[in-house]
DNA sequence: CATTCATATAAATGGATGTTCATGTAACCA
DNA sequence: TGGTTACATGAACATCCATTTATATGAATG
């Protein structure tokens, strides 16, 4: 089979993994410290179910880290330069727009 | 319909236009300096045609310009700061290793 | 004007990915 | 022990996306 997995496919699994608008709402979140699955779910208004496979896409790509507590499971961004890339990335994009050719408005 | 997009979604589209190792390593290409197509196609080792959709995903996502000179077409990065950005995901990705939970090696 | 070169596009196909529904599991509590 | 809370998992389905094959366009050249 001889799958060589180079750098770029690396580095491409992670941005994909960043680059889906639900995941990227829970990396803004934790950019403000660790939350439970619970508070994640109530933040983002959407099926516990979705979350939490949302949150397991985030974890095998080591884009976060788990804590458990009792019943409760703590998610966290395994690293802080994880949030200033997402402040890199909002930055960029105020000089590449991207309203463009897309559905929808853009306001 | 109301088909309301939302900051995330277009940082997202913009991401998983990036998170694609073709494409990326036509970033990369290119942070050196414009190229025509056949340059890019060469340097991929890939299939014109192919290469040709991924850099009107590219166009269409405003990450890179064209220009035009006779028969040949030019691409560049459409902002220096894309360049950056590369080079800070590398940056991240030295610390939140990847390789894990991959097929295949990663040396 | 026919041909060749450089690039784009359209249709078909297969594989990856997000969502939901249903169920599983583990911790806590009465 | 039985029930509830908190979260994970698996299967099914739909949608998106990359690749290929084939064809089209448009500029140059003879």
């Amino acid at each position: 089979m001889d799958v060589h997995v180079t750098i770029e496919d690396n580095q491409a699994r992670f941005l994909r993994c960043i680059g889906e608008a639900t995941r990227l709402r829970i990396l803004k979140l934790l950019a403000g410290g660790e939350r439970c699955v619970g508070e994640i779910v109530e933040f983002l208004d959407k099926e516990q179910s979705s979350v939490s496979h949302h949150l397991r896409a985030l974890k095998d790509c080591n884009i976060v880290v788990v804590r458990q507590e009792a019943q409760k499971i703590y998610y966290a961004l395994a690293d802080p330069g994880l949030a200033e890339l997402v402040l890199k990335i909002e930055d960029i994009m105020k000089e590449v727009p991207l309203c463009h050719n897309l559905a929808g408005d853009c306001e």
